[in-house]
DNA sequence: GTCTATAGCCGGATAGAC
DNA sequence: GTCTATCCGGCTATAGAC
């Protein structure tokens, strides 16, 4: 076992990663990780030089989790009609499952630097992107593939991060949380526009 | 005059903004709005009982100089596609002018809390929400015209948060953070899906 | 209404015993 | 590898002069 995967490390990383999730880089203290993991603040610094390199090792900790389980979800078969419909819908319950790597993502793309955001993209996104630009190049030859790819992305993540103020918009309804609900209308603007939309 | 607009009042909330769209909460210190409003820490507490009330304070300005704006571009004329083009071209070039607000916004679904999000809702986006909304009805009878309208908000809001990494996901170009291509691809997906993106 | 000075607390980080 | 004790700087907020 390399030092990378010790039992503490790990244990205070899984401890850290829902307190960034909810509160942010600066909105969590050492003491605050220290507490949640059970182990004093000054034991930390024996596995983390300071609190920047905890943070950045969370989420590479949390990322890495994810990347997997993104991998999996890319395994269809079917038409590309078929396909594109199983993949929002495992996206959708991938992400509805789990809100804390839906927060990260959002405090990265507020707050990462360069080369956060490059690590992301490269050792997270990259294939399932791909993938999903792949798709969309199937099923509409020729049309801007990486645009497509961020709308499917956008529509996904924004039904699920705007889940706490739409409760205040006019028409919200507590079914439009569940993911099946989101998934469905989320391929039918995709596959007819709004008019896909209809009931 | 009320005391609500005092000119040192709307000074440091002026200077607050900026700073709480870029670094959040937790990551300003009243020092660093003093410094930004070139008055002393001390002062600040003259005019706002503490930090909290003072970032309160800070988002009722941003998010009511905005609330402004979008009315204005709800006034649009023409058959409901056009309107519709119209209004997705509007919300795009007022978001995209104005990246401290679409970071406020991010930052307040992420941490704001019900009180909040419901002002937000109610102040800023309900008369927007409500014009959008009943577009998707025209256009879609029968259509669940809430979900629509968060939808037609992700595209466009999505397209500008993910612009920091989007230059490291494949096929990423500077033109996507123009508007105005921004607004075609939306307008072309929302009309006809994603088949209404092609060249 | 703005200043200087400072109280009192909490933050990141270190020293050194065990 | 975890602990206790501590340094020191920055934080919010207050006191009081001008």
């Amino acid at each position: 076992m390399s030092e990378k995967t010790s039992a503490s490390r790990v244990h205070i990383l899984a401890a850290a990663i829902p307190l960034f999730a909810r509160r942010g880089y600066s909105g969590v203290s050492m003491r605050d990780i220290a507490r949640a993991s059970g182990i004093q603040a000054a034991s930390l610094y024996h596995h983390f030089p300071d609190k920047q390199t905890l943070y950045v090792e969370a989420m590479a900790q949390a990322f890495a989790d994810k990347a997997e389980g993104f991998d999996k979800a890319l395994t269809q078969t079917g038409s590309a009609e078929e396909r594109l419909t199983d993949l929002v819908l495992s996206f959708t319950r991938l992400m509805s499952k789990d809100p804390d790597f839906c927060a990260l993502l959002q405090r990265e793309l507020l707050d990462g630097d360069e080369t956060r955001l490059k690590q992301l993209a490269e050792q997270v996104f990259k294939q399932a992107f791909v993938a999903i630009r792949g798709l969309a190049g199937e099923l509409v030859p020729g049309c801007d593939s990486h645009m497509v790819a961020i709308s499917i992305a956008s529509l996904i993540l924004y039904h699920l991060e705007t889940a706490p103020i739409r409760p205040f918009l006019p028409g919200g309804k507590v079914h439009h949380n569940k993911p099946e609900v989101i998934a469905r209308h989320v391929t039918g603007l995709l596959l007819h526009g709004i008019k896909g939309c209809a009931k």
